[in-house]
DNA sequence: CCATGCGATAAGTGATACTGATGGAGGGTG
DNA sequence: CACCCTCCATCAGTATCACTTATCGCATGG
């Protein structure tokens, strides 16, 4: 079960090919066929069908596996070469546009530049998924990864990745509806859930899916889709709103005033009592100024 | 980072040498040390010290995370290889022997062979990590592993798994003090951990390791060792509290008689609140003799 | 019925991973 | 202080392995 058997076996799995595996690798289309061979005769199993190729029900379940392997494998690599190339001062942070807002992320760097001028710090936006993914196969020491999640609940996010990542909350904030300013809701002291199910919503999949989550907490047929917006943008998002698109949810700031655009207003989401969650996550941190900024971000959720 | 590679490496962290490494792993020693060689070259660190050897701090780091991608390894190839070669119905339970007890898992099994009568059965019993590790690595599908915790807390056996694995609680009970019968607290209805600290213990690593816990939980002094018995049998651990060698906690029974030894007795242990937890542990469950004993092992808990 | 596309197979070659022998550094011993 | 012994590194030689190139077999579709 050679890594690098595995990573072509999951080329081929998704390629469904072997030539487009191959051609993508840097392998000829036989090199392949070999090395696929090899696996196979090694579990003593087939793993794929041929013509057309797509896994066999022994394949799904080591494609399962491959994954979560080579990422881990990925991350040993990073953790091993960072320990010994790198006790420079370092850091590279992993984080989406709302996490890194809510959890004060920019403070907290600015914290860490007093406390160690030397740093060299780098903040990478991406989805939830893909910084969970950077956080454990080693291209970022911390990640802050937001989403909507019941009061208790941990983020599903955490859950997804490998394992050995570890996941604190940092923030939590109520949510708010985000309703252009002229709607005739953007009064309400407060709405619940059931008073929008007719209203058309906007759907970020990298501001939380909002509406992805709503659908399943509250399990209802309605909550039309209005938009699908890709970005990670929030004045964008808001704007989406203002003009019209739908609305969305976004988390309530408490006293201020409604700081995401100013064709929108926010209205408390009162029922179901769902939170605006940001996590960190995290391996094992060498101390340094991975381990300084953790600490410095929030006091524990 | 050929997972031999890995292995040998762990190998020679553990032996501390070389030599002893390569003829345990059947290589010469000259093998071992190109092996090593190339490890480090790929890596481009020095994993060890020479002479006397043990690992660099890089080394510490690919230590940790060698031991969970080789059992991962080991997991998937079992998975793999099940999936294909075994349609049939053949099941691997690995348990504690309280676990085993506690969760009903005879009267389970009497079930599963009633609905599979063709069901082959192995019942492997062990401490409670290697339950873990058995179902981690895939040579069981199902694990049944005890301890003592919190009422609210998992078993920590659980979160030391690599990740791929879920675990459910399946049973608990309160706790008793195992005491000789003639002892003068053995007519107590209940009894508090202060009033015990300067009693003996007979600590059982095998049987949920009470003294260790004990002593994390309640932070004392007290809690003097007896004697620490390692075997895994109740009887013989009863008649070691019947003859005085110190007392031990063991899962109360409510209702029926104490069980566990006619010479001893048990009072239930009423401060702090810990519950003796068995856990089931398994990786994603295929329809099949595994998922319905899982599904027969109590209603949730 | 043939062209086309895709995976399997065969043959050849350079790289790789062992074994066995030798070298050199540390640590103990007479 | 010389000696030896242990232990790891290194070297040379060899068998194996993983790739490339070339070819084959077999579907599918015109």
């Amino acid at each position: 079960m050679d890594p690098h058997l595995l990573r072509t076996f999951v080329a081929v799995a998704e390629h469904r090919s072997f030539s487009a595996a191959a051609s993508a690798l840097g392998y000829t289309q036989s090199a392949v066929s070999q090395q696929i061979a090899a696996l196979e005769a090694e579990l003593g199993v087939a793993l794929l069908r041929r013509r057309p190729v797509e896994p066999t029900q022994a394949g799904e379940r080591l494609l399962e596996h491959a994954g979560p392997l080579l990422l881990r494998l990925a991350a040993a690599r990073a953790d091993v070469t960072r320990a010994a190339a790198a006790p420079a001062a370092r850091l590279t942070v992993a984080a989406t546009a709302l996490g890194a807002a809510s959890a004060g992320l920019p403070a907290a760097l600015m914290r860490l530049r007093a406390a160690r001028p030397r740093a060299e710090v780098e903040v990478r936006l991406a989805g939830a998924p893909e910084v969970a993914r950077l956080v454990a196969a080693g291209e970022a020491e911390l990640g802050l990864a937001d989403g909507l999640a019941a009061p208790t609940d941990p983020l599903p996010v955490a859950a997804a990745t490998a394992g050995h990542l570890t996941a604190r909350g940092v923030a939590h904030r109520d949510l708010a509806v985000a309703l252009p300013r002229e709607h005739p809701l953007a009064g309400a002291a407060g709405l619940a859930l059931g008073d929008l199910v007719d209203a058309l919503w906007i759907d970020a999949p990298a501001l939380g899916a909002p509406l992805t989550r709503l659908r399943e907490v509250a399990g209802a047929d309605g909550f039309r889709p209005g938009l699908a917006y890709t970005g990670s943008d929030v004045a964008t998002l808001a704007a989406l709103v203002a003009a019209g698109h739908g609305l969305t949810l976004l988390p309530a700031t408490a006293g201020t005033p409604w700081p995401y655009g100013p064709g929108t207003t926010g209205v408390r989401l009162t029922a179901p009592r769902l939170v605006h969650r940001v996590e960190l996550l995290h391996a094992t941190l060498p101390p340094g100024p991975a381990a300084d900024l953790a600490a410095a971000l929030a006091p524990a959720g």
